[in-house]
DNA sequence: TGAAACTTTCAAAATGTTTTGAAAATATAA
DNA sequence: TTATATTTTCAAAACATTTTGAAAGTTTCA
C-alpha cells in the first residue's frame, strides 16, 4: 500500500470514530492528518489535504488547541501558522476522558445528588426511587474515581494497570 | 422533593447523557422512566409520561429490547404489553460498552491492520507513519482487551439477575 | 501609511438525526 | 367471520449539527 492511500484511509476512519465521541468529522481528520503528519501543518494545507473550507479549517483546529491537543508552531520569516499534535494517543485519550467528564459525569452527579431521599420514606414506590438514585450515585462515583486515576496516571502506570488487569 | 418532581429530573438529565452515548433523547428517558418505576409500563403510559409519539415510543422500546436491555410482561387477560428494565446500572454498561466496541473499536482497527506497513521503509514520513499505526493498534488492543474483560467480569453477576427476574 | 498576507467570524446552506402521526399490519375476542 | 384493540411502519416535518464562503478583522512589512 502506498502512503497516501494509508493516511487516507486512517484519516477517515478516524473522523467515523471521532464523530461517535463528541468530536465532529473535521475536527477528528485535522488531528489524524497532524499526528500522521511528519512536519507540522498550515491552515492551507490542512484545507487542501482533506478538501474542507477556511472556515472550517480555522474553527476545527482553533477547538483542537483549546483543548490542548494541537499546538501551533512559528517560523522566523514566515507569515502562516504551522499545527502539530502529540504522536502519543494516550494523551488525547486522557483529554477526550476529562472532557467528557466535565460535560457529561458531572451534570448527572449534581442531579443525582438533588434528588436524593424524596419524601415518603413509607411507600413502595419512593423508597424503590431512592433505592436506584443511590445506585446510580455509587457507580457514578466508581466511574468517576476510575477516571480520575487514569488522567493522572502517567503512561507508564497506565500500562501496568492494563497488564494486571487482563491477565 | 416529591417524588414525581425526582423522576422527571433524573429522566430529563438521563436523555441528556445518553445523546452523548449513542443513544438518543427519547430511548435514553424511556429506559429513566422504568428503571426509576415500580412496576412495568405499557406503551401507552410511557407516551403520557414522556409526552411522546406512540411511533417514537414504540421504536425505541423495541430498540432498547434489541440491546436486550429491556423485556416485555405479557399479563394475562390483557393486550396491552407491558415492559420493565433491569434496576442494576452495571446490566446498561456491559451492553453499551459491547454495542459500542462493535460498532467503533471494531472498525478502527479493521483499518489499521489494513494500512499496516506501507512501502517505502526507507523514507521518514513512512517509517514515521507505520510507527503511529503501530501505536494506534497497540492502544486499540489494549482497550479491547479491558472491555471484554469488564464484560466477562459481569457474567457472574448477570446470572444472578437473570434467576432473579425470572423467579 | 497602505497594501498584501493571513486569520477570524458568522449567517446561510447543507447535511444528519429524531420525532410525529396517520395508515397499514397484526392480534384478539365476539 | 367482523369489529376492535394494539402494534408497527415510514414519509414528511421538526430539530440539531456541521460546513461553507465571503466579508471583516488583524498582522506584517515596505
Amino acid at each position: 500500500m502506498k502512503l497516501d492511500e494509508g493516511k487516507k484511509k486512517v484519516i477517515e476512519a478516524w473522523g467515523t470514530l471521532g464523530t461517535s465521541w463528541g468530536i465532529n468529522r473535521a475536527m477528528a481528520q485535522i488531528h489524524a492528518l497532524l499526528m500522521l503528519s511528519k512536519e507540522p501543518l498550515s491552515t492551507n494545507q490542512i484545507m487542501e489535504e482533506l478538501q474542507i473550507s477556511r472556515g472550517n479549517a480555522n474553527m476545527n483546529i482553533r477547538n483542537l488547541m483549546d483543548w490542548g491537543i494541537v499546538k501551533k508552531e512559528l517560523r522566523s520569516g514566515e507569515r502562516q501558522e504551522y499545527f502539530y499534535t502529540s504522536k502519543d494517543i494516550t494523551h488525547l485519550a486522557r483529554v477526550v476522558v476529562t472532557e467528557r467528564k466535565k460535560r457529561e459525569l458531572q451534570p448527572i452527579m449534581e442531579i443525582l445528588a438533588e434528588v436524593q431521599n424524596v419524601e415518603g420514606e413509607d411507600k413502595e414506590e419512593v423508597k424503590e426511587f431512592n433505592k436506584v438514585v443511590k445506585d446510580l450515585q455509587s457507580f457514578s462515583k466508581n466511574v468517576d474515581g476510575m477516571i480520575d486515576k487514569f488522567v493522572k496516571s502517567d503512561e507508564h502506570w497506565f500500562y501496568k494497570i492494563l497488564l494486571k488487569t487482563m491477565k
